[in-house]
RNA sequence: GUACCCGUAGCUCAGCUGGAUAGAGCGUCGGCUUGCGGAGCCGAAGGUCGUAGGUUCGAAUCCUGUCGGGUACACCA
């Protein structure tokens, strides 16, 4: 609220020949509509009371668009005009990104292995992120990463032989199953069992770091013919090819995929580059960087077998990205286990492409574990699946529900689901409770979804167009919404300068209830002011509407 | 041991660039329906904001210590 700002702040200037940076806050309803607590930062600089202070700044600023009450020790509380709240209604979010590209990177799954219940809320979170940011004026660029090579996918590739009693793809057809998702959980089988084989028998440990080498190899010579590489390309089409329907089944948007196979080579040549420049160091026959010159710790970027480790082909990934886009900002979302490992990454490509740190921000958030507190492994198998999150969903609400339409009940499903992950501040882990997470009532998606609806339907029923207006002035519950909608474009900005989606759902939710009391007391339809809140409902649906396409939640008109 | 994250009502969480009686939801108890979608609304009970100090006119919020939980710390991702 910049013109309030300005008045307060001359006002300052004037009655006290002080420069200052007045602050303004949304204040509790009962107080007005901003507050300012300039008297009491002030009140020792210039050596008079704060109450005094404020009282003169008061009497300066009040007018029409301005009712100013002093009130506590010397705060300055605020009341709108009802036209300066009407106008505030329709503020659309700062543009401060405009012109900016920007890269997101999340999700992050790897092939070979089942997606689990993490991957849902990385997934959830990004989209919500990403779309924050460009409802500031960026243009983004959503990023995938996974790792097609590496000692996970041997340990697949390695029971997945074992099944078919050797290197034989022609028996590959023996293990299809029916559709992606059997053939993803059946992948995630084999995955455990050869985990466990690498764990349990020195032998299988020995064929699965054997394998781990031809499967890079495979990449190098590209090889397609060989029987190993058959084995590998057709069980890595298998992932991808549920990769894709998972996606398409939540409704997220990828602008590119990075295999760590490609990123691979990059970064195994970038990290053997800068061990001439003694940025990494060779040690034990692998080549580290020593963090602890950076009060971070030592981590290996290429292994004693010479191939590269998780940091290496980060290092590629990060290079990718660059040449890619050149961003102005580049947004990494990941779990927060690993927070340190990812500044050693960071810190040890600053020293040689400070560019590529710069506008990094790296957002972490916590595991989903399941009530009880029980930790996820996906090495031990016991993992909570991100399809069964969304079956659980499914279930309660198909338990609960008749929705007329299929498309319907979806939206009611995958809504509930993003709302209940991205709700909650980012950082903690996340207690997911498939019935209560996934629960109609109270603060959760489907509310929303609920509220937006039956606006929609008053709507519906108006034939206001061509009538005229009868008043702007706004009555006690009336203005409660009004205000509460002008709000809109300042918590996105907040959202925005903090890439924190949370702020959102905290203000859509408050919002609802709002409406809903509202809406509780306030006939629209048949009312002599039928215009007038017609065209607040209006604006309340359209402002609904635009945070619900921030969190990628859908609107159905109708339930 | 070192570093990072977390600790607010029975449960799940907001509030954290210091500000006015610490807010929601779930659960519990009690109300509300000649009307636009009751998946709603209103009310009650429930908190020494882990704990001890410090800074400040003012601390859930900042600083320090401490306790409790989690995570990471050399060839996994």
């Amino acid at each position: 609220m910049k013109q309030l700002k300005n008045a307060i702040e001359s006002a300052v200037k004037d009655l006290f020949g002080v420069d200052t940076d007045p602050e303004l806050v949304r204040s509790d309803e009962q107080f007005g509509d901003f507050s300012c607590n300039i008297a009491m930062q002030i009140a020792v600089q210039i050596k008079k009371p704060p109450h005094e202070i404020a009282s003169k700044l008061a009497q300066k600023i009040n007018n029409k668009t301005f009712q100013v009450d002093v009130a506590g020790p010397g705060f300055l509380n605020i009341t709108l005009g009802d036209d300066l709240l009407w106008q505030m209604a329709y503020n659309k979010p700062s543009q401060t990104l405009a012109g900016q590209t920007i890269v997101a990177e999340y999700s992050d799954p790897n092939p070979f292995k089942p997606l689990h219940a993490g991957h849902l809320y990385t997934t959830f979170v990004g989209d919500a992120i990403a779309n924050l940011v460009e409802v500031a004026g960026a243009k983004v660029f959503c990023v995938n990463f996974g790792g097609d090579v590496g000692p996970h996918v041997a340990r697949t590739i390695w029971a997945i032989i074992q099944e078919l009693g050797g290197e034989k793809p022609d028996k590959l057809a023996n293990i299809t199953q029916p559709n992606a998702d059997a053939r993803a959980k059946k992948l995630g089988e084999l995955y455990t069992s050869g985990n466990n084989a690498y764990e349990d028998n020195k032998t299988a440990k020995q064929e699965i770091t054997e394998l781990n080498k031809r499967i890079y190899q495979i990449h190098a010579d590209n090889d397609h013919d060989s029987p190993l590489a058959q084995i590998y390309w057709q069980s890595r089409q298998w992932s991808y090819d549920y990769f894709d329907d998972f996606y398409k089944k939540i409704n997220t948007h990828f602008d590119k995929y990075y295999p760590e196979s490609l990123t691979a080579p990059i970064g195994l040549a970038t990290v053997q580059e800068q061990l001439k420049n003694g940025i990494y160091e060779a040690s034990d026959g692998a080549i580290v960087f020593r963090g602890e010159k950076y009060n971070l710790h030592t981590r290996v970027f290429i292994n004693s077998d010479g191939l590269p480790t998780y940091e290496a082909k980060d290092v590629g990934l990060i290079l990718s990205k660059w040449n890619d886009y050149h961003p102005d900002m580049s947004i990494i979302i990941t779990a927060n286990e690993i927070t340190e490992y990812m500044k050693v990454v960071m810190k040890s490509i600053e020293q040689y492409a400070p560019d590529l740190v710069k506008g990094t921000r790296h957002i972490t958030h916590g595991l989903v574990k399941l009530q009880g507190g029980v930790k996820m492994s996906s090495r031990k198998g016991n993992v909570l699946l991100a399809n069964d999150i969304i079956e659980a969903a499914d279930k309660e609400v198909s338990d609960k529900h008749n929705f007329q339409s299929e498309s319907v009940k979806n939206d009611v499903t995958f809504g509930s689901i993003r709302y209940s992950f991205v709700k909650s501040r980012i950082g903690g882990d996340i207690i997911y409770d498939p019935k209560e997470s996934v629960s109609l009532e109270g603060n959760s998606g489907p509310y929303l979804q609920y509220a937006h609806a039956r606006a929609r339907s008053i709507l519906s029923k108006s034939d206001f167009q061509g009538r005229t207006l009868e008043t702007m002035t706004v009555g006690d519950g009336e203005r409660s919404l009004l205000r509460k909608i002008g709000e809109f474009s300042e918590v996105v900005d907040k959202a925005v300068v903090e890439l924190k989606p949370h702020h959102i759902c905290t203000y859509l939710y408050e919002l609802a209830q709002i409406f809903n009391r509202f809406y509780e007391k306030n006939r629209v339809i048949g009312d002599k002011r039928e215009v007038m809140r017609v065209l607040l409902v209006k604006s309340y649906v359209d402002v609904l509407e635009n945070g619900l396409k921030i969190l990628n939640i859908p609107t159905p008109e109708k339930l």
